[in-house]
RNA sequence: GGACGGUUACCCAAGUGGACAACGGGGACUGACUGUAAAUCAGUUGGCAGAGGCCUUCGGAGGUUCGAAUCCUUCACCGUCCA
């Protein structure tokens, strides 16, 4: 790739939330790549997590894929753990306090982090740091030094502070602190460009850049990449929102979970969470645009290319085959659970037991909404006994062979 | 240290003595429809029992009352403001 083709790379997926400042920052990436290939070196680039779960989801894979593009180009990738800066908490991505975390859980995690990440990057080129390194040694007196090139008001104006002060919510003084430990990391790591979500906006394009500008070094650029939605469409993706889309899980599943998105997030999980180019990108979104691009299949497309990056080819095949026969032709799947019946037994233990139904009362109101099939009839009574062997269908995803 | 406000089901949130197992929204689940587990529409959403009854729940513990999520006491936690 040429230098503009890079850029073009690099690029795609960006949300500045201003075309003035995207294009700066195009136009300063360009500049850095031009420099660095005279000076023969790579680019420094680095993003930082906060290892704050253990489980990774498809939200957290989008800089990943970022900091792969930049290795994929031959430039130097740190994957940056916040094992200090998670003791904190960042207030960016929330109008909330973040509990902070104890070192412990935070080594923890940061473990299972790395590992799920390799997933994505490619570990032989990739430098793992952990910032408590530096930021533990911090004196009171870099502390002030720091603190002393930002005013109160540059952090009131962020919007989510200034929401919490107009709702007369408390904004701790530790949160302030946050980015200028962020900016300290891009000092220490001499960073070249800087990887995030739009929700660091403030953290990589302030904060770092007035930081690294004090102690005399280039600001780094920042890739400022958007914001993943969850399942529902909505709202960023998230854990603790329960609308994520889980790393560790089964091709099956993460297939499925794709396949449940709604229509109007395709373009935004294209952009940013598979690994086609731009170009493929643009096609799909104005197949999708002009009609040319079934969006049923366009979705199946999309959720067989985000599982095979994860699982690869052939499990993305599986999935696939997998959910036409179960969702699609509304077939049984060839595997189901199944139940041993020594005696007669009636149909609501049975769902009970099998996890089928959380209570009794559910399981029959199950059988009153006409959720639950027996050999493919609907099961009117429940005080059905089963007394022979059947298949037991509860919804429409979850069967239960029952064998005698 | 002082003044005031909050704590309700998975989440948000209404309810200030009886008709409250508790409005509404979100989520989840079921059904219809479809293009899919999208969208839309309808229903369900404490437990046990199933002729309609019983039990547990509104931060914890006591109390007042025929009767409390609602009133009182006390404890815990959270928050705002003043110092």
């Amino acid at each position: 790739m040429n230098i503009d083709e890079q850029v073009k790379y690099l690029m795609q997926g960006v949300d500045y939330g201003d075309p003035a400042l995207a294009e700066a920052m195009a136009a300063e990436l360009r500049e850095r790549l031009i420099e660095a290939e005279k000076e023969g070196r790579p680019l420094k680039v680095y993003c930082g997590y906060d290892p704050t779960s253990t489980d990774l989801h498809l939200g957290h894979t989008v800089t990943m894929r970022k900091l792969r593009q930049f290795q994929e180009l031959g430039h130097d990738v740190t994957f940056l753990i916040g094992t200090f800066t998670s003791l904190i908490g960042d207030p960016s991505d929330k109008d909330k306090l973040r509990p902070k975390l104890s070192t412990d859980t935070v080594m923890k995690n940061a473990e299972t982090y790395a590992q799920q990440a390799f997933r994505v990057l490619d570990p032989q080129k990739t430098h793992v740091r952990y910032n408590s390194e530096w930021l533990s040694k911090l004196m009171l007196s870099d502390l002030f030094e720091l603190a002393s090139n930002f005013t109160v008001q540059q952090f009131l104006a962020r919007d989510n502070f200034r929401k919490r002060w107009d709702a007369n919510e408390p904004i701790y003084l530790h949160e302030f602190f946050y980015s200028l430990m962020q900016g300290y990391d891009a000092h220490i790591l001499e960073a070249d460009v800087q990887v995030g979500g739009s929700d660091q906006l403030f953290n990589i394009m302030t904060a770092a850049r007035k930081v690294m500008a004090f102690y005399g070094q280039k600001p780094n650029i920042g890739i400022i990449l958007g914001i993943l939605p969850g399942t529902d469409g909505e709202v960023r993706m998230s854990k603790s929102l329960g609308n994520h889309i889980p790393l560790n899980t089964t091709a099956e599943d993460m297939y499925g979970k794709v396949m449940s998105l709604p229509d109007k997030v395709m373009p935004v999980y294209a952009r940013l969470a598979t690994d086609w180019t731009p170009e493929k990108v643009n096609a799909f979104v104005e197949g999708l645009e002009n009609g040319s691009l079934h969006p049923r299949d366009a979705k199946m497309k999309l959720a067989h290319a985000i599982t095979a990056v994860f699982y690869g080819q052939e499990a993305a095949d599986k999935a696939q085959d997998n959910f036409i026969v179960m969702f699609q032709k509304g077939d049984m799947p060839e595997d189901m659970p199944e139940y041993h019946l020594s005696e007669p037994e009636n149909i609501v233990d049975i769902l009970v037991k099998n996890n089928l139904a959380k209570s009794r009362s559910q399981a029959r109101r199950l059988i009153e909404q006409q959720g639950v099939k027996i050999n493919g009839e609907t099961v009117e009574d429940s005080a059905l006994v089963i007394d022979q062997p059947c298949i037991l269908q509860c919804g429409k995803r979850h069967y239960l062979r029952i064998k005698m």
